[in-house]
DNA sequence: GACCTGTGATACCCGGGAGGTATCACAGGC
DNA sequence: GCCTGTGATACCTCCCGGGTATCACAGGTC
């Protein structure tokens, strides 16, 4: 009795999602009544009331709220430990309980960071099999929750830390990048306020589980298509100091004086024991 | 199919532990034959061997080894899912989702810090009400993990804070507990290796997942035998400064020069989102 | 070597419950 | 008034989780 199924977990979280039954049913994949049959038993099971229904959408009530985070930690749980067990019965040998790793990283970051220390890895002895999954914009950390991933090169203030063991790697500044014939482009720095503040150039944005925020810069998925309209003088962008090992001719770096530094961590999910990423950490480290 | 039940979870994890179908389908409640047929589809729809059984007795692979860690962490969610949903669901009231908060103190610990946190928060404006939970040796981890605690009082070096966040509270020094008549508890200071070294006193042992180490010294499940068997000249025992609390008559108390500093931390779920846990965590930290 | 013991696997059966379909009850909006 | 869209209810079906009885087999023991 003080246990749920996933199954149930799963249902509950849709429908805390969608706040609709019936939408709710359908990206399940099943009918909307044994859903709402469904979440009516898990309340009389946990006695609590989890979902306010005034006749016309559903509002999550605190209990439910609280249920909707735990069970997505205990959801990703469950199948970080699927794609784990899935990948660790692949390859059987010797030297530990897993001999592949994926590593995660935000596509185009820590380029040359990345390029050493697989570099420095690849001379351990016994060294495993380093799978570079390249990670949406930071969702390193669901990658790691879920087990797609098995370590992560996460970057603060951007990701969070927050339930991961990490080790800091390096600290860079960040650099404003500017269309190269740009007034501002020939100051020898900036301040982040100068370069928000720019009328003809707003900031661009980035999707953000899967929408865009409000403002008037342009709409952005990936970086090619911000360097270029960059170079087509619509847009500034702020980036950390290494990202000058991807700039364009029409491109210009300015450091920016009052940005908050970027630090790189390697992360890794608390519990891990695993030989070979503990090698990894060690070479990380030690770069 | 790249999700697993929590039922079947529980079923690999008990026979993972006891390695034993017959005893863990005890453990269960229920008979043998299921409970190996489950096991069997688990590893045909993962793919992947778990259990090597060679007709007497049963070992772990690699990736069941994986897959005991990992779906031990998601029962624990699952569990903690449940048991907040349900303490958040009593008292669903203004304030935010939650209005009583768990904290998981080792039995004895800390008298005097705790005390002051909780007359310190007491006084704060719309305080939760804090349900102190005492913990077993080193338990508090699993507390915050299974949903049990909200957040704790942890020692280092002797709980992990892998996976939690948390906050530096205080440091001690560790002191060595005599017989007050013994020849050594007229020096000033002692080491380690003096106190670990005496003969005639040898170390007392604490139980361990039930169980207790081996060693010459006397087997301890409270503090109250252990201050017995101290006083009455039968072991020594090293505990943090703050334990000079409860020290008897017939105890005498010696620091240690070369032991580590026992760090308190106040520590708690990372995804935690809860104000009166947020206002906690702010008044242990001025204090 | 025959026998017993303890292990996990197989064969077969049964009942509960997950899921489907059809329908209801009700609140708003044109 | 009707129509629309919501979640809840009624009722049926069939799968699968679980039980019992039994097998297959490896080691001891005499």
């Amino acid at each position: 009795m003080d246990t749920l199924e996933t199954r149930e977990l799963r249902y509950f979280v849709t429908v805390a999602e969608e706040l609709h039954f019936g939408r709710a049913a359908e990206r399940l994949g099943m009918a909307q009544p044994p859903l709402s049959r469904a979440i009516q038993q898990l309340e009389r099971r946990l006695g609590v009331r989890l979902l306010e229904r005034d006749r016309r959408g559903v509002t999550l009530t605190g209990a439910g709220e609280v249920l909707l985070h735990e069970g997505r930690a205990a959801l990703d749980a469950a199948t970080a430990a699927v794609r784990r067990t899935r990948r660790a019965g692949g390859a059987d040998g010797p030297g530990g309980p897993r001999d592949r790793l994926v590593l995660a990283v935000k596509a185009g970051a820590s380029h040359e960071l990345l390029h050493k220390l697989l570099d420095a890895y690849a001379a351990v002895p016994d060294a495993a099999e380093i799978e570079v999954a390249p990670s949406g914009t930071c969702e390193q950390g669901e990658m790691l929750r879920d087990g797609r991933a098995d370590v992560a090169l996460m970057h603060t203030p951007f990701n969070s830390l927050a339930g991961f063991d990490s080790e800091e790697l390096m600290t860079e500044g960040q650099i404003a990048i500017l269309p190269a014939g740009h007034p501002l482009a020939a100051r020898g720095t900036l301040t982040l306020a100068e370069v928000t503040g720019i009328p003809d150039l707003p900031l661009a944005r980035w999707a953000r589980d899967g929408a865009y925020p409000p403002g008037p810069g342009p709409e952005i998925r990936d970086q090619t298509q911000l360097a270029q309209l960059i170079a087509l003088g619509r847009t500034v962008a702020v980036f950390p100091d290494s990202a000058r090992s991807w700039l364009w001719a029409e491109h210009t770096a300015v450091p920016l004086t009052d940005a908050p530094p970027v630090v790189t961590h390697i992360a890794w999910p608390a519990h891990s024991r695993s030989l070979a990423l503990a090698d990894l950490i060690r070479t990380a480290a030690r770069l």
